[in-house]
DNA sequence: GATTTAATTAACAATTGGATTAAATATTTC
DNA sequence: GAAATATTTAATCCAATTGTTAATTAAATC
């Protein structure tokens, strides 16, 4: 039954997921591809120096979580061309700027302690 | 010795660390818990409903990832107390910034293109 | 329509990651 | 100095991830 495992299990979210998508050297070389326009599957893998089948799963990972999309071109359906998610990344950044905004407020506050009080 | 698994290690990277660090609902939850100030080893369990063993390896991956730093109080040498580092995020901030600028530059580029070429 | 091409899914092996309990390490307190 | 306290380390288990090869799907090409 594995009680413990079950105990604490904290509610995965999208930041999670994109974190963990993003925490992969191959998934984040494939993000640095994508920064300057769409590709092929097929030529993700070739530039990551990945099997196809390999790059297709770190694909899907990537997808779930929201970093790319996926389309299907016009002139040959067997292909597949992903592109950034404008806006995937929002969710990080909130995070990290929230996370600086409390930390630094919390570092002037103990030096205003330490001025005052100390 | 698993020559499969050797063929295709792209290096482990400060970012990579620090982003898997950050994606661990858990792990988490202590950054939110610092953003306040130092706790504690055992403040930071409870807090988080973990057992003592299970956090003080969540807090060795942090620390390791260079987002939180460790210190021996005077008053009390058993206890460890932790608190943010400054400037841990700054790598993945970077990395961000930089895709959303490359990839909003790739935008405009489209849009001049669809505009000009018709 | 048979073959080639692009990519994904399936099945499997190996690694990694996280949780638990028990033991160890300091350090404080009585 | 013995008992209690704060925390980490060790050993072990289970679940999730990643890569590989083989098979599958679907579409283009000859």
């Amino acid at each position: 039954m594995s009680a413990q495992a079950a105990r604490n299990a904290l509610p995965r979210t999208a930041l999670d997921d994109t974190l963990a998508a993003l925490a992969d050297p191959h998934r984040r070389r494939v993000v640095d591809l994508l920064r300057h326009g769409p590709r092929r599957a097929g030529e993700l893998a070739e530039a990551a120096g990945l099997s196809a089948p390999a790059m297709s799963r770190h694909l899907r990972s990537l997808r779930v979580a929201g970093v790319i999309e996926e389309s299907h071109p016009a002139f040959d359906a067997r292909v597949r061309i992903y592109r950034l998610r404008p806006g995937a990344m929002a969710g990080i950044k909130e995070w990290l700027d929230e996370t600086e905004r409390f930390w630094t407020g919390q570092l002037a506050a103990f030096k205003a302690h330490l001025e005052g009080g100390g």
